[in-house]
DNA sequence: CAGCATCCTGGGCGATACTG
DNA sequence: CAGTATCGCCCAGGATGCTG
């Protein structure tokens, strides 16, 4: 598999306090590292895919309407590499293999919700907000 | 300008509580619709650079290194739109626009900065993992 | 079933020139 | 200064066929 296709891979983030005057990379650094690994939206919809609990490839694949069999492998492999998803394989036949969360994607999953209440408490703020700007503009 | 060029724009999640064989898009919807609006990394950008009080067109565009001016203004419109940012416009010559952001965006920043610190917090190890899983993967 | 490799296309984004 | 409009490149990602 080709290298370098899947998001950005490599940031590499030099730790340290701020200081006045510092490019804001310096400071949404680890954002955009956080970023890297759940910033598209396949990622997350695995990692909440499997919060529950453990969960096979095509259940995945049918769970998460939309995604390609390419997409789904690729965030698979990112996610397992960067140590927040375990892949399990079982000898059988046919072959068997189960995802699951590790310790650091529980709680990044964890961190996720907060995101999502967030959400789900201003989303009818934002929509209105956007109703507003969008009449606003076609008023001209 | 046009329309829907910039992130997905369209997502319309349905609320109310989960059930068991539900497609994942109902549980990752919410976290789907911040991504909309935060899931790029000039976005970001943008909202920690201006968390420090009002900041100037061009004082962002120079403060995120690799910024295109497109973008920049692109960003800014979305994050308006939706009401996570303020732009205030002083009728000088030559003229000044002030960002900053709205008590949704302070708060919205907020969640960022765990996000941060999940990040920071983890970066090691994570990068470790990295490490392991291409070194197995080289080793064969 | 799980998943790798190949081909191909759309649109996201950078670069640039122009305005009030 | 603070944008807008236009052009063109490039690659993320969908579709698909092949294996163990």
């Amino acid at each position: 598999m080709e290298e370098g296709t899947f998001l950005s891979q490599g940031n590499t983030c030099v730790p340290g306090p701020l200081r006045a005057g510092d490019t804001v990379e310096r400071g949404a650094c680890a954002v955009t590292e956080v970023l890297d690994r759940v910033g598209s939206k396949w990622s997350i919809m695995v990692i909440v895919s499997a919060a529950a609990g453990p969960i096979r490839f095509t259940e995945l694949e049918r769970k998460i309407t939309g995604i390609s069999r390419r997409m789904l492998t690729l965030t698979l492999r990112n996610l397992e590499r960067d140590g927040l998803i375990s892949r399990t394989v079982y000898p059988t036949a046919p072959p068997k293999v189960e995802y699951a969360l590790t310790e650091v994607g529980i709680e990044l999953n964890e961190y996720l919700a907060q995101l999502t209440t967030w959400a789900e408490r201003h989303r009818t703020t934002i929509h209105q907000a956007r109703t507003a700007y969008d009449a606003a503009r076609a008023a001209g």
